[in-house]
DNA sequence: CCTACGATCTGCT
DNA sequence: GCAGATCGTAGGG
């Protein structure tokens, strides 16, 4: 399978953190662990605002140790572990001191679903396999190592590989699990690539 | 030091 | 629908 156009710097830079995520639609996530080699087809993504955004990690621009690599210039991974037992995959946004990011819910597997179903405990190719953020980490083999890491390599980065998403192609809606945000909570930053099977099911 | 809980997932009822 | 798994982090004392 032939490798696409690795996202540059300025992917990362220009424009808001919600159009940013509407851009990673389509995208393709590569990671490349001991020779390893796995993509997958971003088609879910929730975007996050440092400055105002009560859901986000880094609200009112706050620092932790935890959320250092958002406030590090766009174009590195911010990854964290939730509930003691998934790792989450952010990629950041914006420049130095703006903490943005976006998570990555769910990919569509495009190479490599061997390894993915080696890493999952399974066996069949089916929407679990990558769908969700704690399933796609844990089939992309995201460590905690590539907390920071600059998302063009060698082990893990975001290429173009044609895939052109159009905006009526693009559906949006609540985050999930932001309950606590208040009423920024109700602010539609989920995007998803409409119809598609590997987006996680939202639930009721 | 101590405690509460979370950007989740799975399996069981 | 709901509880259990499982632990780093944040925040308070």
């Amino acid at each position: 399978m032939r490798g696409g156009s690795v996202l540059p710097a300025a992917f990362y830079l220009e424009g808001h953190v919600t159009e940013i995520a509407r851009a990673l639609l389509g995208k393709c996530l590569v990671t490349r662990l001991n020779g390893v080699k796995t993509a997958g087809l971003i088609v879910e993504t929730e975007a996050y605002e440092g400055a105002t955004d009560r859901a986000c990690h880094a609200f009112g621009r706050r620092k932790t140790r935890r959320n250092e690599a958002m406030f590090e210039e766009g174009g590195r991974a911010y990854v964290y572990l939730c509930y003691g037992l998934h790792l989450m995959f952010n990629v950041v946004t914006n420049r130095v001191g703006e903490p943005d990011a976006v998570l990555i819910r769910a990919v569509e597997p495009l190479e490599g679903s061997e390894a993915m179903l080696a890493r999952r405990g399974m066996e069949k190719i089916q929407p679990p396999l990558s769908s969700g953020p704690g399933n796609l980490a844990a089939a992309m083999g995201i460590t905690r190592q590539m907390d920071k890491k600059p998302l063009h390599g060698p082990d893990l980065w975001i290429e173009d590989r044609g895939r052109n998403v159009q905006p009526d192609e693009i559906a949006s809606g609540r985050r999930i699990g932001v309950e606590y945000a208040g009423k920024d909570a109700d602010k539609p930053w989920r995007f998803w690539i409409k119809q598609n099977p590997w987006v996680s099911k939202a639930k009721s």
